[in-house]
DNA sequence: GATAATTACCCACTATTACCCATAAACTAG
DNA sequence: CTAGTTTATGGGTAATAGTGGGTAATTATC
């Protein structure tokens, strides 16, 4: 049987799912099949820059650590970024059935009591308190004429 | 039996632990397991430039050594640095419980009396004052988003 | 050199985590 | 439609992590 399951490597969809009562969350088996055979089984989650946690690749997360390898040690304000970047870092293996145990202090942060909505975001996934990412579309989110101009200019000019 | 567990190499999370009776604190197992074989169950423990203390694996101090060794014993003020460097260095052999004993001395110079916070920096690892640490967070390490912007060019730059 | 203080080395208990097996629902292939 | 497979979810059990404390060995003090 040949994987025909080859396409994308990428990360994108909505996905709901409940943590249960021993604090695992499933990791959708689309996205883990995107993983790269070099990320073992892992992937990163920290604290997102929204109420959210972001999860990486282990890949993609050895990406960040050499760039803040590249810090100064002697600069205080590299020592902060580097801080705030690795303090909620962590990497999880997931189960044989696919399932992750998030640490507690993340799942606080992002306000996420049961259930949760798991968002592909290409290089990237986020997961989500179903009311809050509610909240966040209808005020946060909302992008005007101007705001999608100037990401067009961005994206071409890069 | 081959030790499969790859993974990750680098200290990261954050972790609260307290100081027991004895003065001896727990390091997390997670780190512990990160450290290298030739670091023998060996941290070494010194002053940090923050208010806090910081914790290399025994590898990583031998290569600051190496560096401090290129300094001129002429200077004084290479002398000075050298000196700074190496007088509150202490290597530590944590006992089979995962423990070490650090001294008085450094406790002090952090602000540590019960409480800690471990966080892990990647290549190296920092134990804090929850009080300090928080105080720290509202103050110094505030970083504004032009901080984070130059930040983050300097990692992509170099 | 005797005694006190400190440190190193064990052993024990509890909570948490890792690892395994089970089941029901959803999906795929023929 | 049906049988086999995969996915999501639940739970049992063994191993590990974190914590406390006892005692012998070492070091310091007088």
């Amino acid at each position: 049987m040949l994987k025909r399951e080859m396409g994308t490597k990428t990360f994108t969809g909505e996905f709901r799912y409940s943590i249960d009562a021993k604090g695992r969350v499933n990791i959708p088996a689309k996205f883990r099949k995107a993983l790269p055979d070099t990320s073992e089984d892992t992937f990163v989650v920290t604290r997102g820059l929204d109420e959210n946690i972001v999860v990486y690749s282990l890949d993609k997360w050895r990406q960040k650590e050499e760039e803040l390898l590249k810090l100064s040690s002697i600069k205080p304000e590299h020592r902060a970024f580097k801080r705030q970047a690795t303090r909620f870092a962590t990497p999880l293996k997931f189960d044989s059935q696919g399932r992750v145990a998030i640490p507690i202090n993340l799942l606080q942060n992002a306000g996420i009591e049961k259930d949760v909505v798991i968002i592909g975001m290409i290089d990237e996934i986020e997961i989500w308190d179903p009311s809050i990412l509610e909240r966040y579309e209808e005020t946060e989110f909302r992008l005007d004429a101007e705001d999608i101009e100037a990401i067009d200019n961005y994206t071409r000019s890069s």
